[in-house]
DNA sequence: TATTGTTATACTCTATAACTATA
DNA sequence: TATAGTTATAGAGTATAACAATA
């Protein structure tokens, strides 16, 4: 049985993850932004989300944590919260035009940051291991619905 | 200029990351473990360190942030400090026999957890996601010594 | 009672600044 | 003065538990 030579290949993703993590979140610093704003701010606009439990879902996080962020992001004027009126336990989340300003701002330092990654990458490598990743993700993602 | 078409790298690379870190978070956890434990003692089993300070940059943390680990780790048993007579001012750290053990029971959670990941995955496959991970994380990692 | 979201609280990891001890 | 490490403090992100509002 041949063992692989290769590094654990966990350990190659943590650190890559965490050097690539550490430049983004410098990335996004620079232009008033974070990971968890950022990856709220995806959520928000490109899918519709009918309650903040689905978008905590879709981001990753708790319901409490996503509370935590939406008053920080509420606070800072780039969202509004308001109470669904057919169920007003439900409160849907929109962008201000300052929220869709920030998104747009936060997205050019994204894409710089990515072009900045894929620098001596083709394309063909680049979604090589976004396929690679996928898979990977496949493994340690329990499926949606258990 | 044809625009890729694939997701951000960046975006599918923080996914994955997370979901692996997390699902890494809970195996170590599991066995009384964390990364930032698990880092530090491979950087201890796998280089001969001759100060805190480089111990520090293998791991990737700042100086005051290991101590605040190291002071954890030496309370668990799991490490020593002494003083370098040579030179008073160098902390030599050393694993304990319950760090040895400590080491090993992570590892194995680390192995299992790595076969987990690569579930479906050929070496080869591995290796070449290695590959473009190492050369994607050259371009985000300040090069050492600047 | 069940669901949606918030508040209160705390934990982990990290960092910077000020400090101690050694040289 | 310079270096190795620690202490004090703080901040970001996350979580759980208890709670309020609504159904």
């Amino acid at each position: 049985m041949p063992r692989p030579t290769t590094a654990p290949i966990g350990v190659v993703l943590a650190r890559t993850a965490k050097a690539a993590g550490q430049a983004f979140d410098q990335a996004l610093a620079a232009v008033g932004g974070s990971q968890p704003i950022w990856q709220i701010l995806i959520a928000l606009k490109t899918h519709q989300h009918t309650s903040q439990r689905e978008l905590a879902d879709a981001v990753g996080i708790q319901g409490a944590t996503l509370t935590h962020h939406l008053n920080g992001m509420e606070t800072a004027g780039l969202l509004t919260r308001t109470r669904d009126p057919e169920n007003r336990r439900v409160h849907h989340v929109e962008l201000t035009d300052h929220g869709e300003t920030t998104f747009h701002r936060l997205a050019e330092a994204a894409v710089a940051h990515d072009n900045r990654m894929r620098t001596g990458l083709t394309d063909h490598e680049i979604a090589t291991l976004a396929t690679l990743l996928g898979r990977l993700a496949a493994n340690v993602t329990t499926p949606a619905g258990e």
